[in-house]
DNA sequence: CCGTATTGATAATTCGCATTATCAGCGGCT
DNA sequence: AGCCGCTGATAATGCGAATTATCAATACGG
């Protein structure tokens, strides 16, 4: 397919400049040595052979010779350019676009994955997976199979956001949850609050079990009931009712929203709200809603750097690398979290 | 760099089922013919062994060999994923994202393309632009070199976005602004509106001079007066004045919210406003913009399936296919174009 | 029983580039 | 003359998969 008839190879050039195509390549990769040895004379008379040419290094080639590409592979778990998912990747897409560029690296989306069994595979027949230096993986949850053979295979990446489900270490550059849920637990407390209901939809990924956790080390103060609510949140104001609560903290922004529609104004002006994820654009009632902020355009860019540093290193010589990154977001004061009691 | 200890090559796999690679080629690729036979018992033996094994091929070997990639390029003239450009790249790369999983490609973006006076460049020493089997091209302004070019070699290219800057004819898939421009002033026309001003920035795009090349051919109802604005409009209203137009309409959105706020509530009540461009997002004053509504998915969907088109086609066999495509848009009345006069 | 298909499979080659090993030519030294 | 060392360059090889040419073994036909 495709035939390239004006392809040309360093053997040409090789041809033009009178000499070897080992020599061409020496020019074009400044090589010199003991064993090597070219005359400026000589090197200036390929370099021009170059010049007039259009001369482009088959990057295929490249590869198959050993070289690095200068290719990071991204990979996502959920389709990563739909306008709803914008909102979640955008931020952080951007972060890679611009490391890529300042890295001088091109990114390979594979798009191609096909989804087995409700979830897109990174490995898989025909994966192109290997052209690629290394590779960034994001999305809300991660296959632990891919991630293991990563890991085997010595392959070079990154998973964005914190990981757990693995044996083996993996890499990943992600968000204190943890130490952001304790913050916002410790103001809740000085606004007066001793109750707090915290709902979530008892997610298994390692950011919903590190906010578990840490609510569990705050202690009781102030008193968190957990609750695990499905798609129907009818049940709240009960619950609400129930526990005493005058807060109530949700795993994420849209959670909240939905908290609040079915409280309706009364009901939401009565309780705080909160939610333990990155709140920028969400708005409840006409008040920002408090939460948390997460770099996530920072994270991007500290993800590509791991990953530059781990594809430049050989595989026997990673263990100095701090591989497991978490970066401190900070919370958002918004006006849904007020004093207990207090009138807004 | 990046040993690669754990990669299982065809021999490794011949090795293991008692075969040669060749066989284990022709097994993989389903090869079958006079000179090529194989039992199926033997089939079956090296399907087991790789089966077994987590043999995937190497992409950079199969593309040295000469074969598709399944690897389409995407190459932006501005940056694609910032949040600035979200707006008018979004939905391309949504659709292009969506259109390239169907048919089971990976996406390569050349983010690493230098920037060389002042414009990023598509062909530079170091372009993986052969990795692969096609490319995407989407910008405002494109480089009439870089066009040229990928005529020249044959490479199998697509460019969003009517293009005329070459002698050599570019493969486009587009939208149809001079048929959209004619539509809107024909209903000027019927909105009583007898002169109208068209301020523009003058730039040298295709698109733009089809909007020009429509003003043209609409003749003398209703009148148009041709205005190159520059970032200043103070000027605006004295223009207005003086031509006596009744409706202002521009080149693009954001030039009509700049013209609404130099001529402030009052003046942008007194004269219909429009835009020759998508309006999607953009309202002025609380009332939705007149303007376009352009299909992008559809457009990137369009423009995937005639790079698929091109790229299983030899080059010397395209010339059946239709390779300069124009969608229609559809015009969008939103509340800023109104009746000569009319209160709205 | 000898030539000839047919079957099943492999050795050899190619793609473009990087690298290693090798070599021809020359000057200096003993 | 014979040996050494240096210079400048090239032949040869490998990377992994696809393809072409080739071959050994068996079956067949007369």
């Amino acid at each position: 397919m495709t035939a390239k008839p004006g392809k040309v190879t360093q053997r040409e050039i090789a041809r033009i400049a009178g000499v070897s195509q080992t020599t061409v390549s020496m020019v074009l990769n400044d090589r010199d040595g003991s064993n090597i040895r070219i005359p400026d004379a000589t090197r200036e008379r390929v370099r021009r052979a170059i010049e007039q040419s259009t001369y482009v290094a088959d990057p295929a080639a490249r590869r198959l010779a050993g070289l690095d590409n200068k290719i990071l592979g991204v990979f996502t778990y959920e389709s990563a350019l739909t306008p709803e998912s914008m909102d979640f990747y955008g931020p952080l897409l951007n972060g890679i676009e611009r490391a890529a560029e300042s890295l001088g690296c091109d990114l390979l989306f594979f798009t191609s994955s096909p989804v087995e069994e409700g979830r897109r595979r990174l490995f898989h027949r025909n994966t192109r997976l290997r052209l690629a230096d290394g590779c960034v993986l994001l999305g809300q949850q991660m296959d632990g199979e891919d991630l293991e053979r990563l890991v085997a295979e010595d392959f070079p990446f990154v998973a964005v956001g914190r990981r757990d489900e693995t044996e083996a270490p993996v890499p990943y550059v992600g968000i204190d949850y943890g130490a952001l849920t304790e913050t916002l637990l410790g103001r809740a407390a000085e606004l007066g609050h001793e109750r707090v209901l915290y709902i979530h939809r008892n997610r298994n990924s390692p950011t919903a079990r590190d906010r578990l956790a840490a609510i569990e080390r705050a202690g009781h103060s102030p008193a968190v009931t957990l609750a695990v609510v499905g798609d129907d949140l009818a049940g709240l104001p009960r619950l609400i009712g129930e526990t005493g609560a005058t807060a109530v903290f949700a795993e994420d922004a849209f959670l909240v929203e939905d908290a609040a529609l079915v409280l309706g104004d009364a009901g939401a002006d009565a309780v705080s709200l909160a939610a333990l994820a990155e709140v920028r654009g969400h708005r409840i009632g006409g008040r920002n809603l408090t939460g948390f902020h997460t770099p996530r355009q920072q994270i991007a860019a500290e993800a590509l750097a791991l990953l530059q540093q781990l594809i430049s290193t050989a595989p026997d010589e990673r263990g100095g690398i701090e591989i497991q990154r978490l970066l401190q977001g900070e919370v958002a004061f918004g006006e849904t979290l007020t004093a207990r009691g207090g009138a807004r």
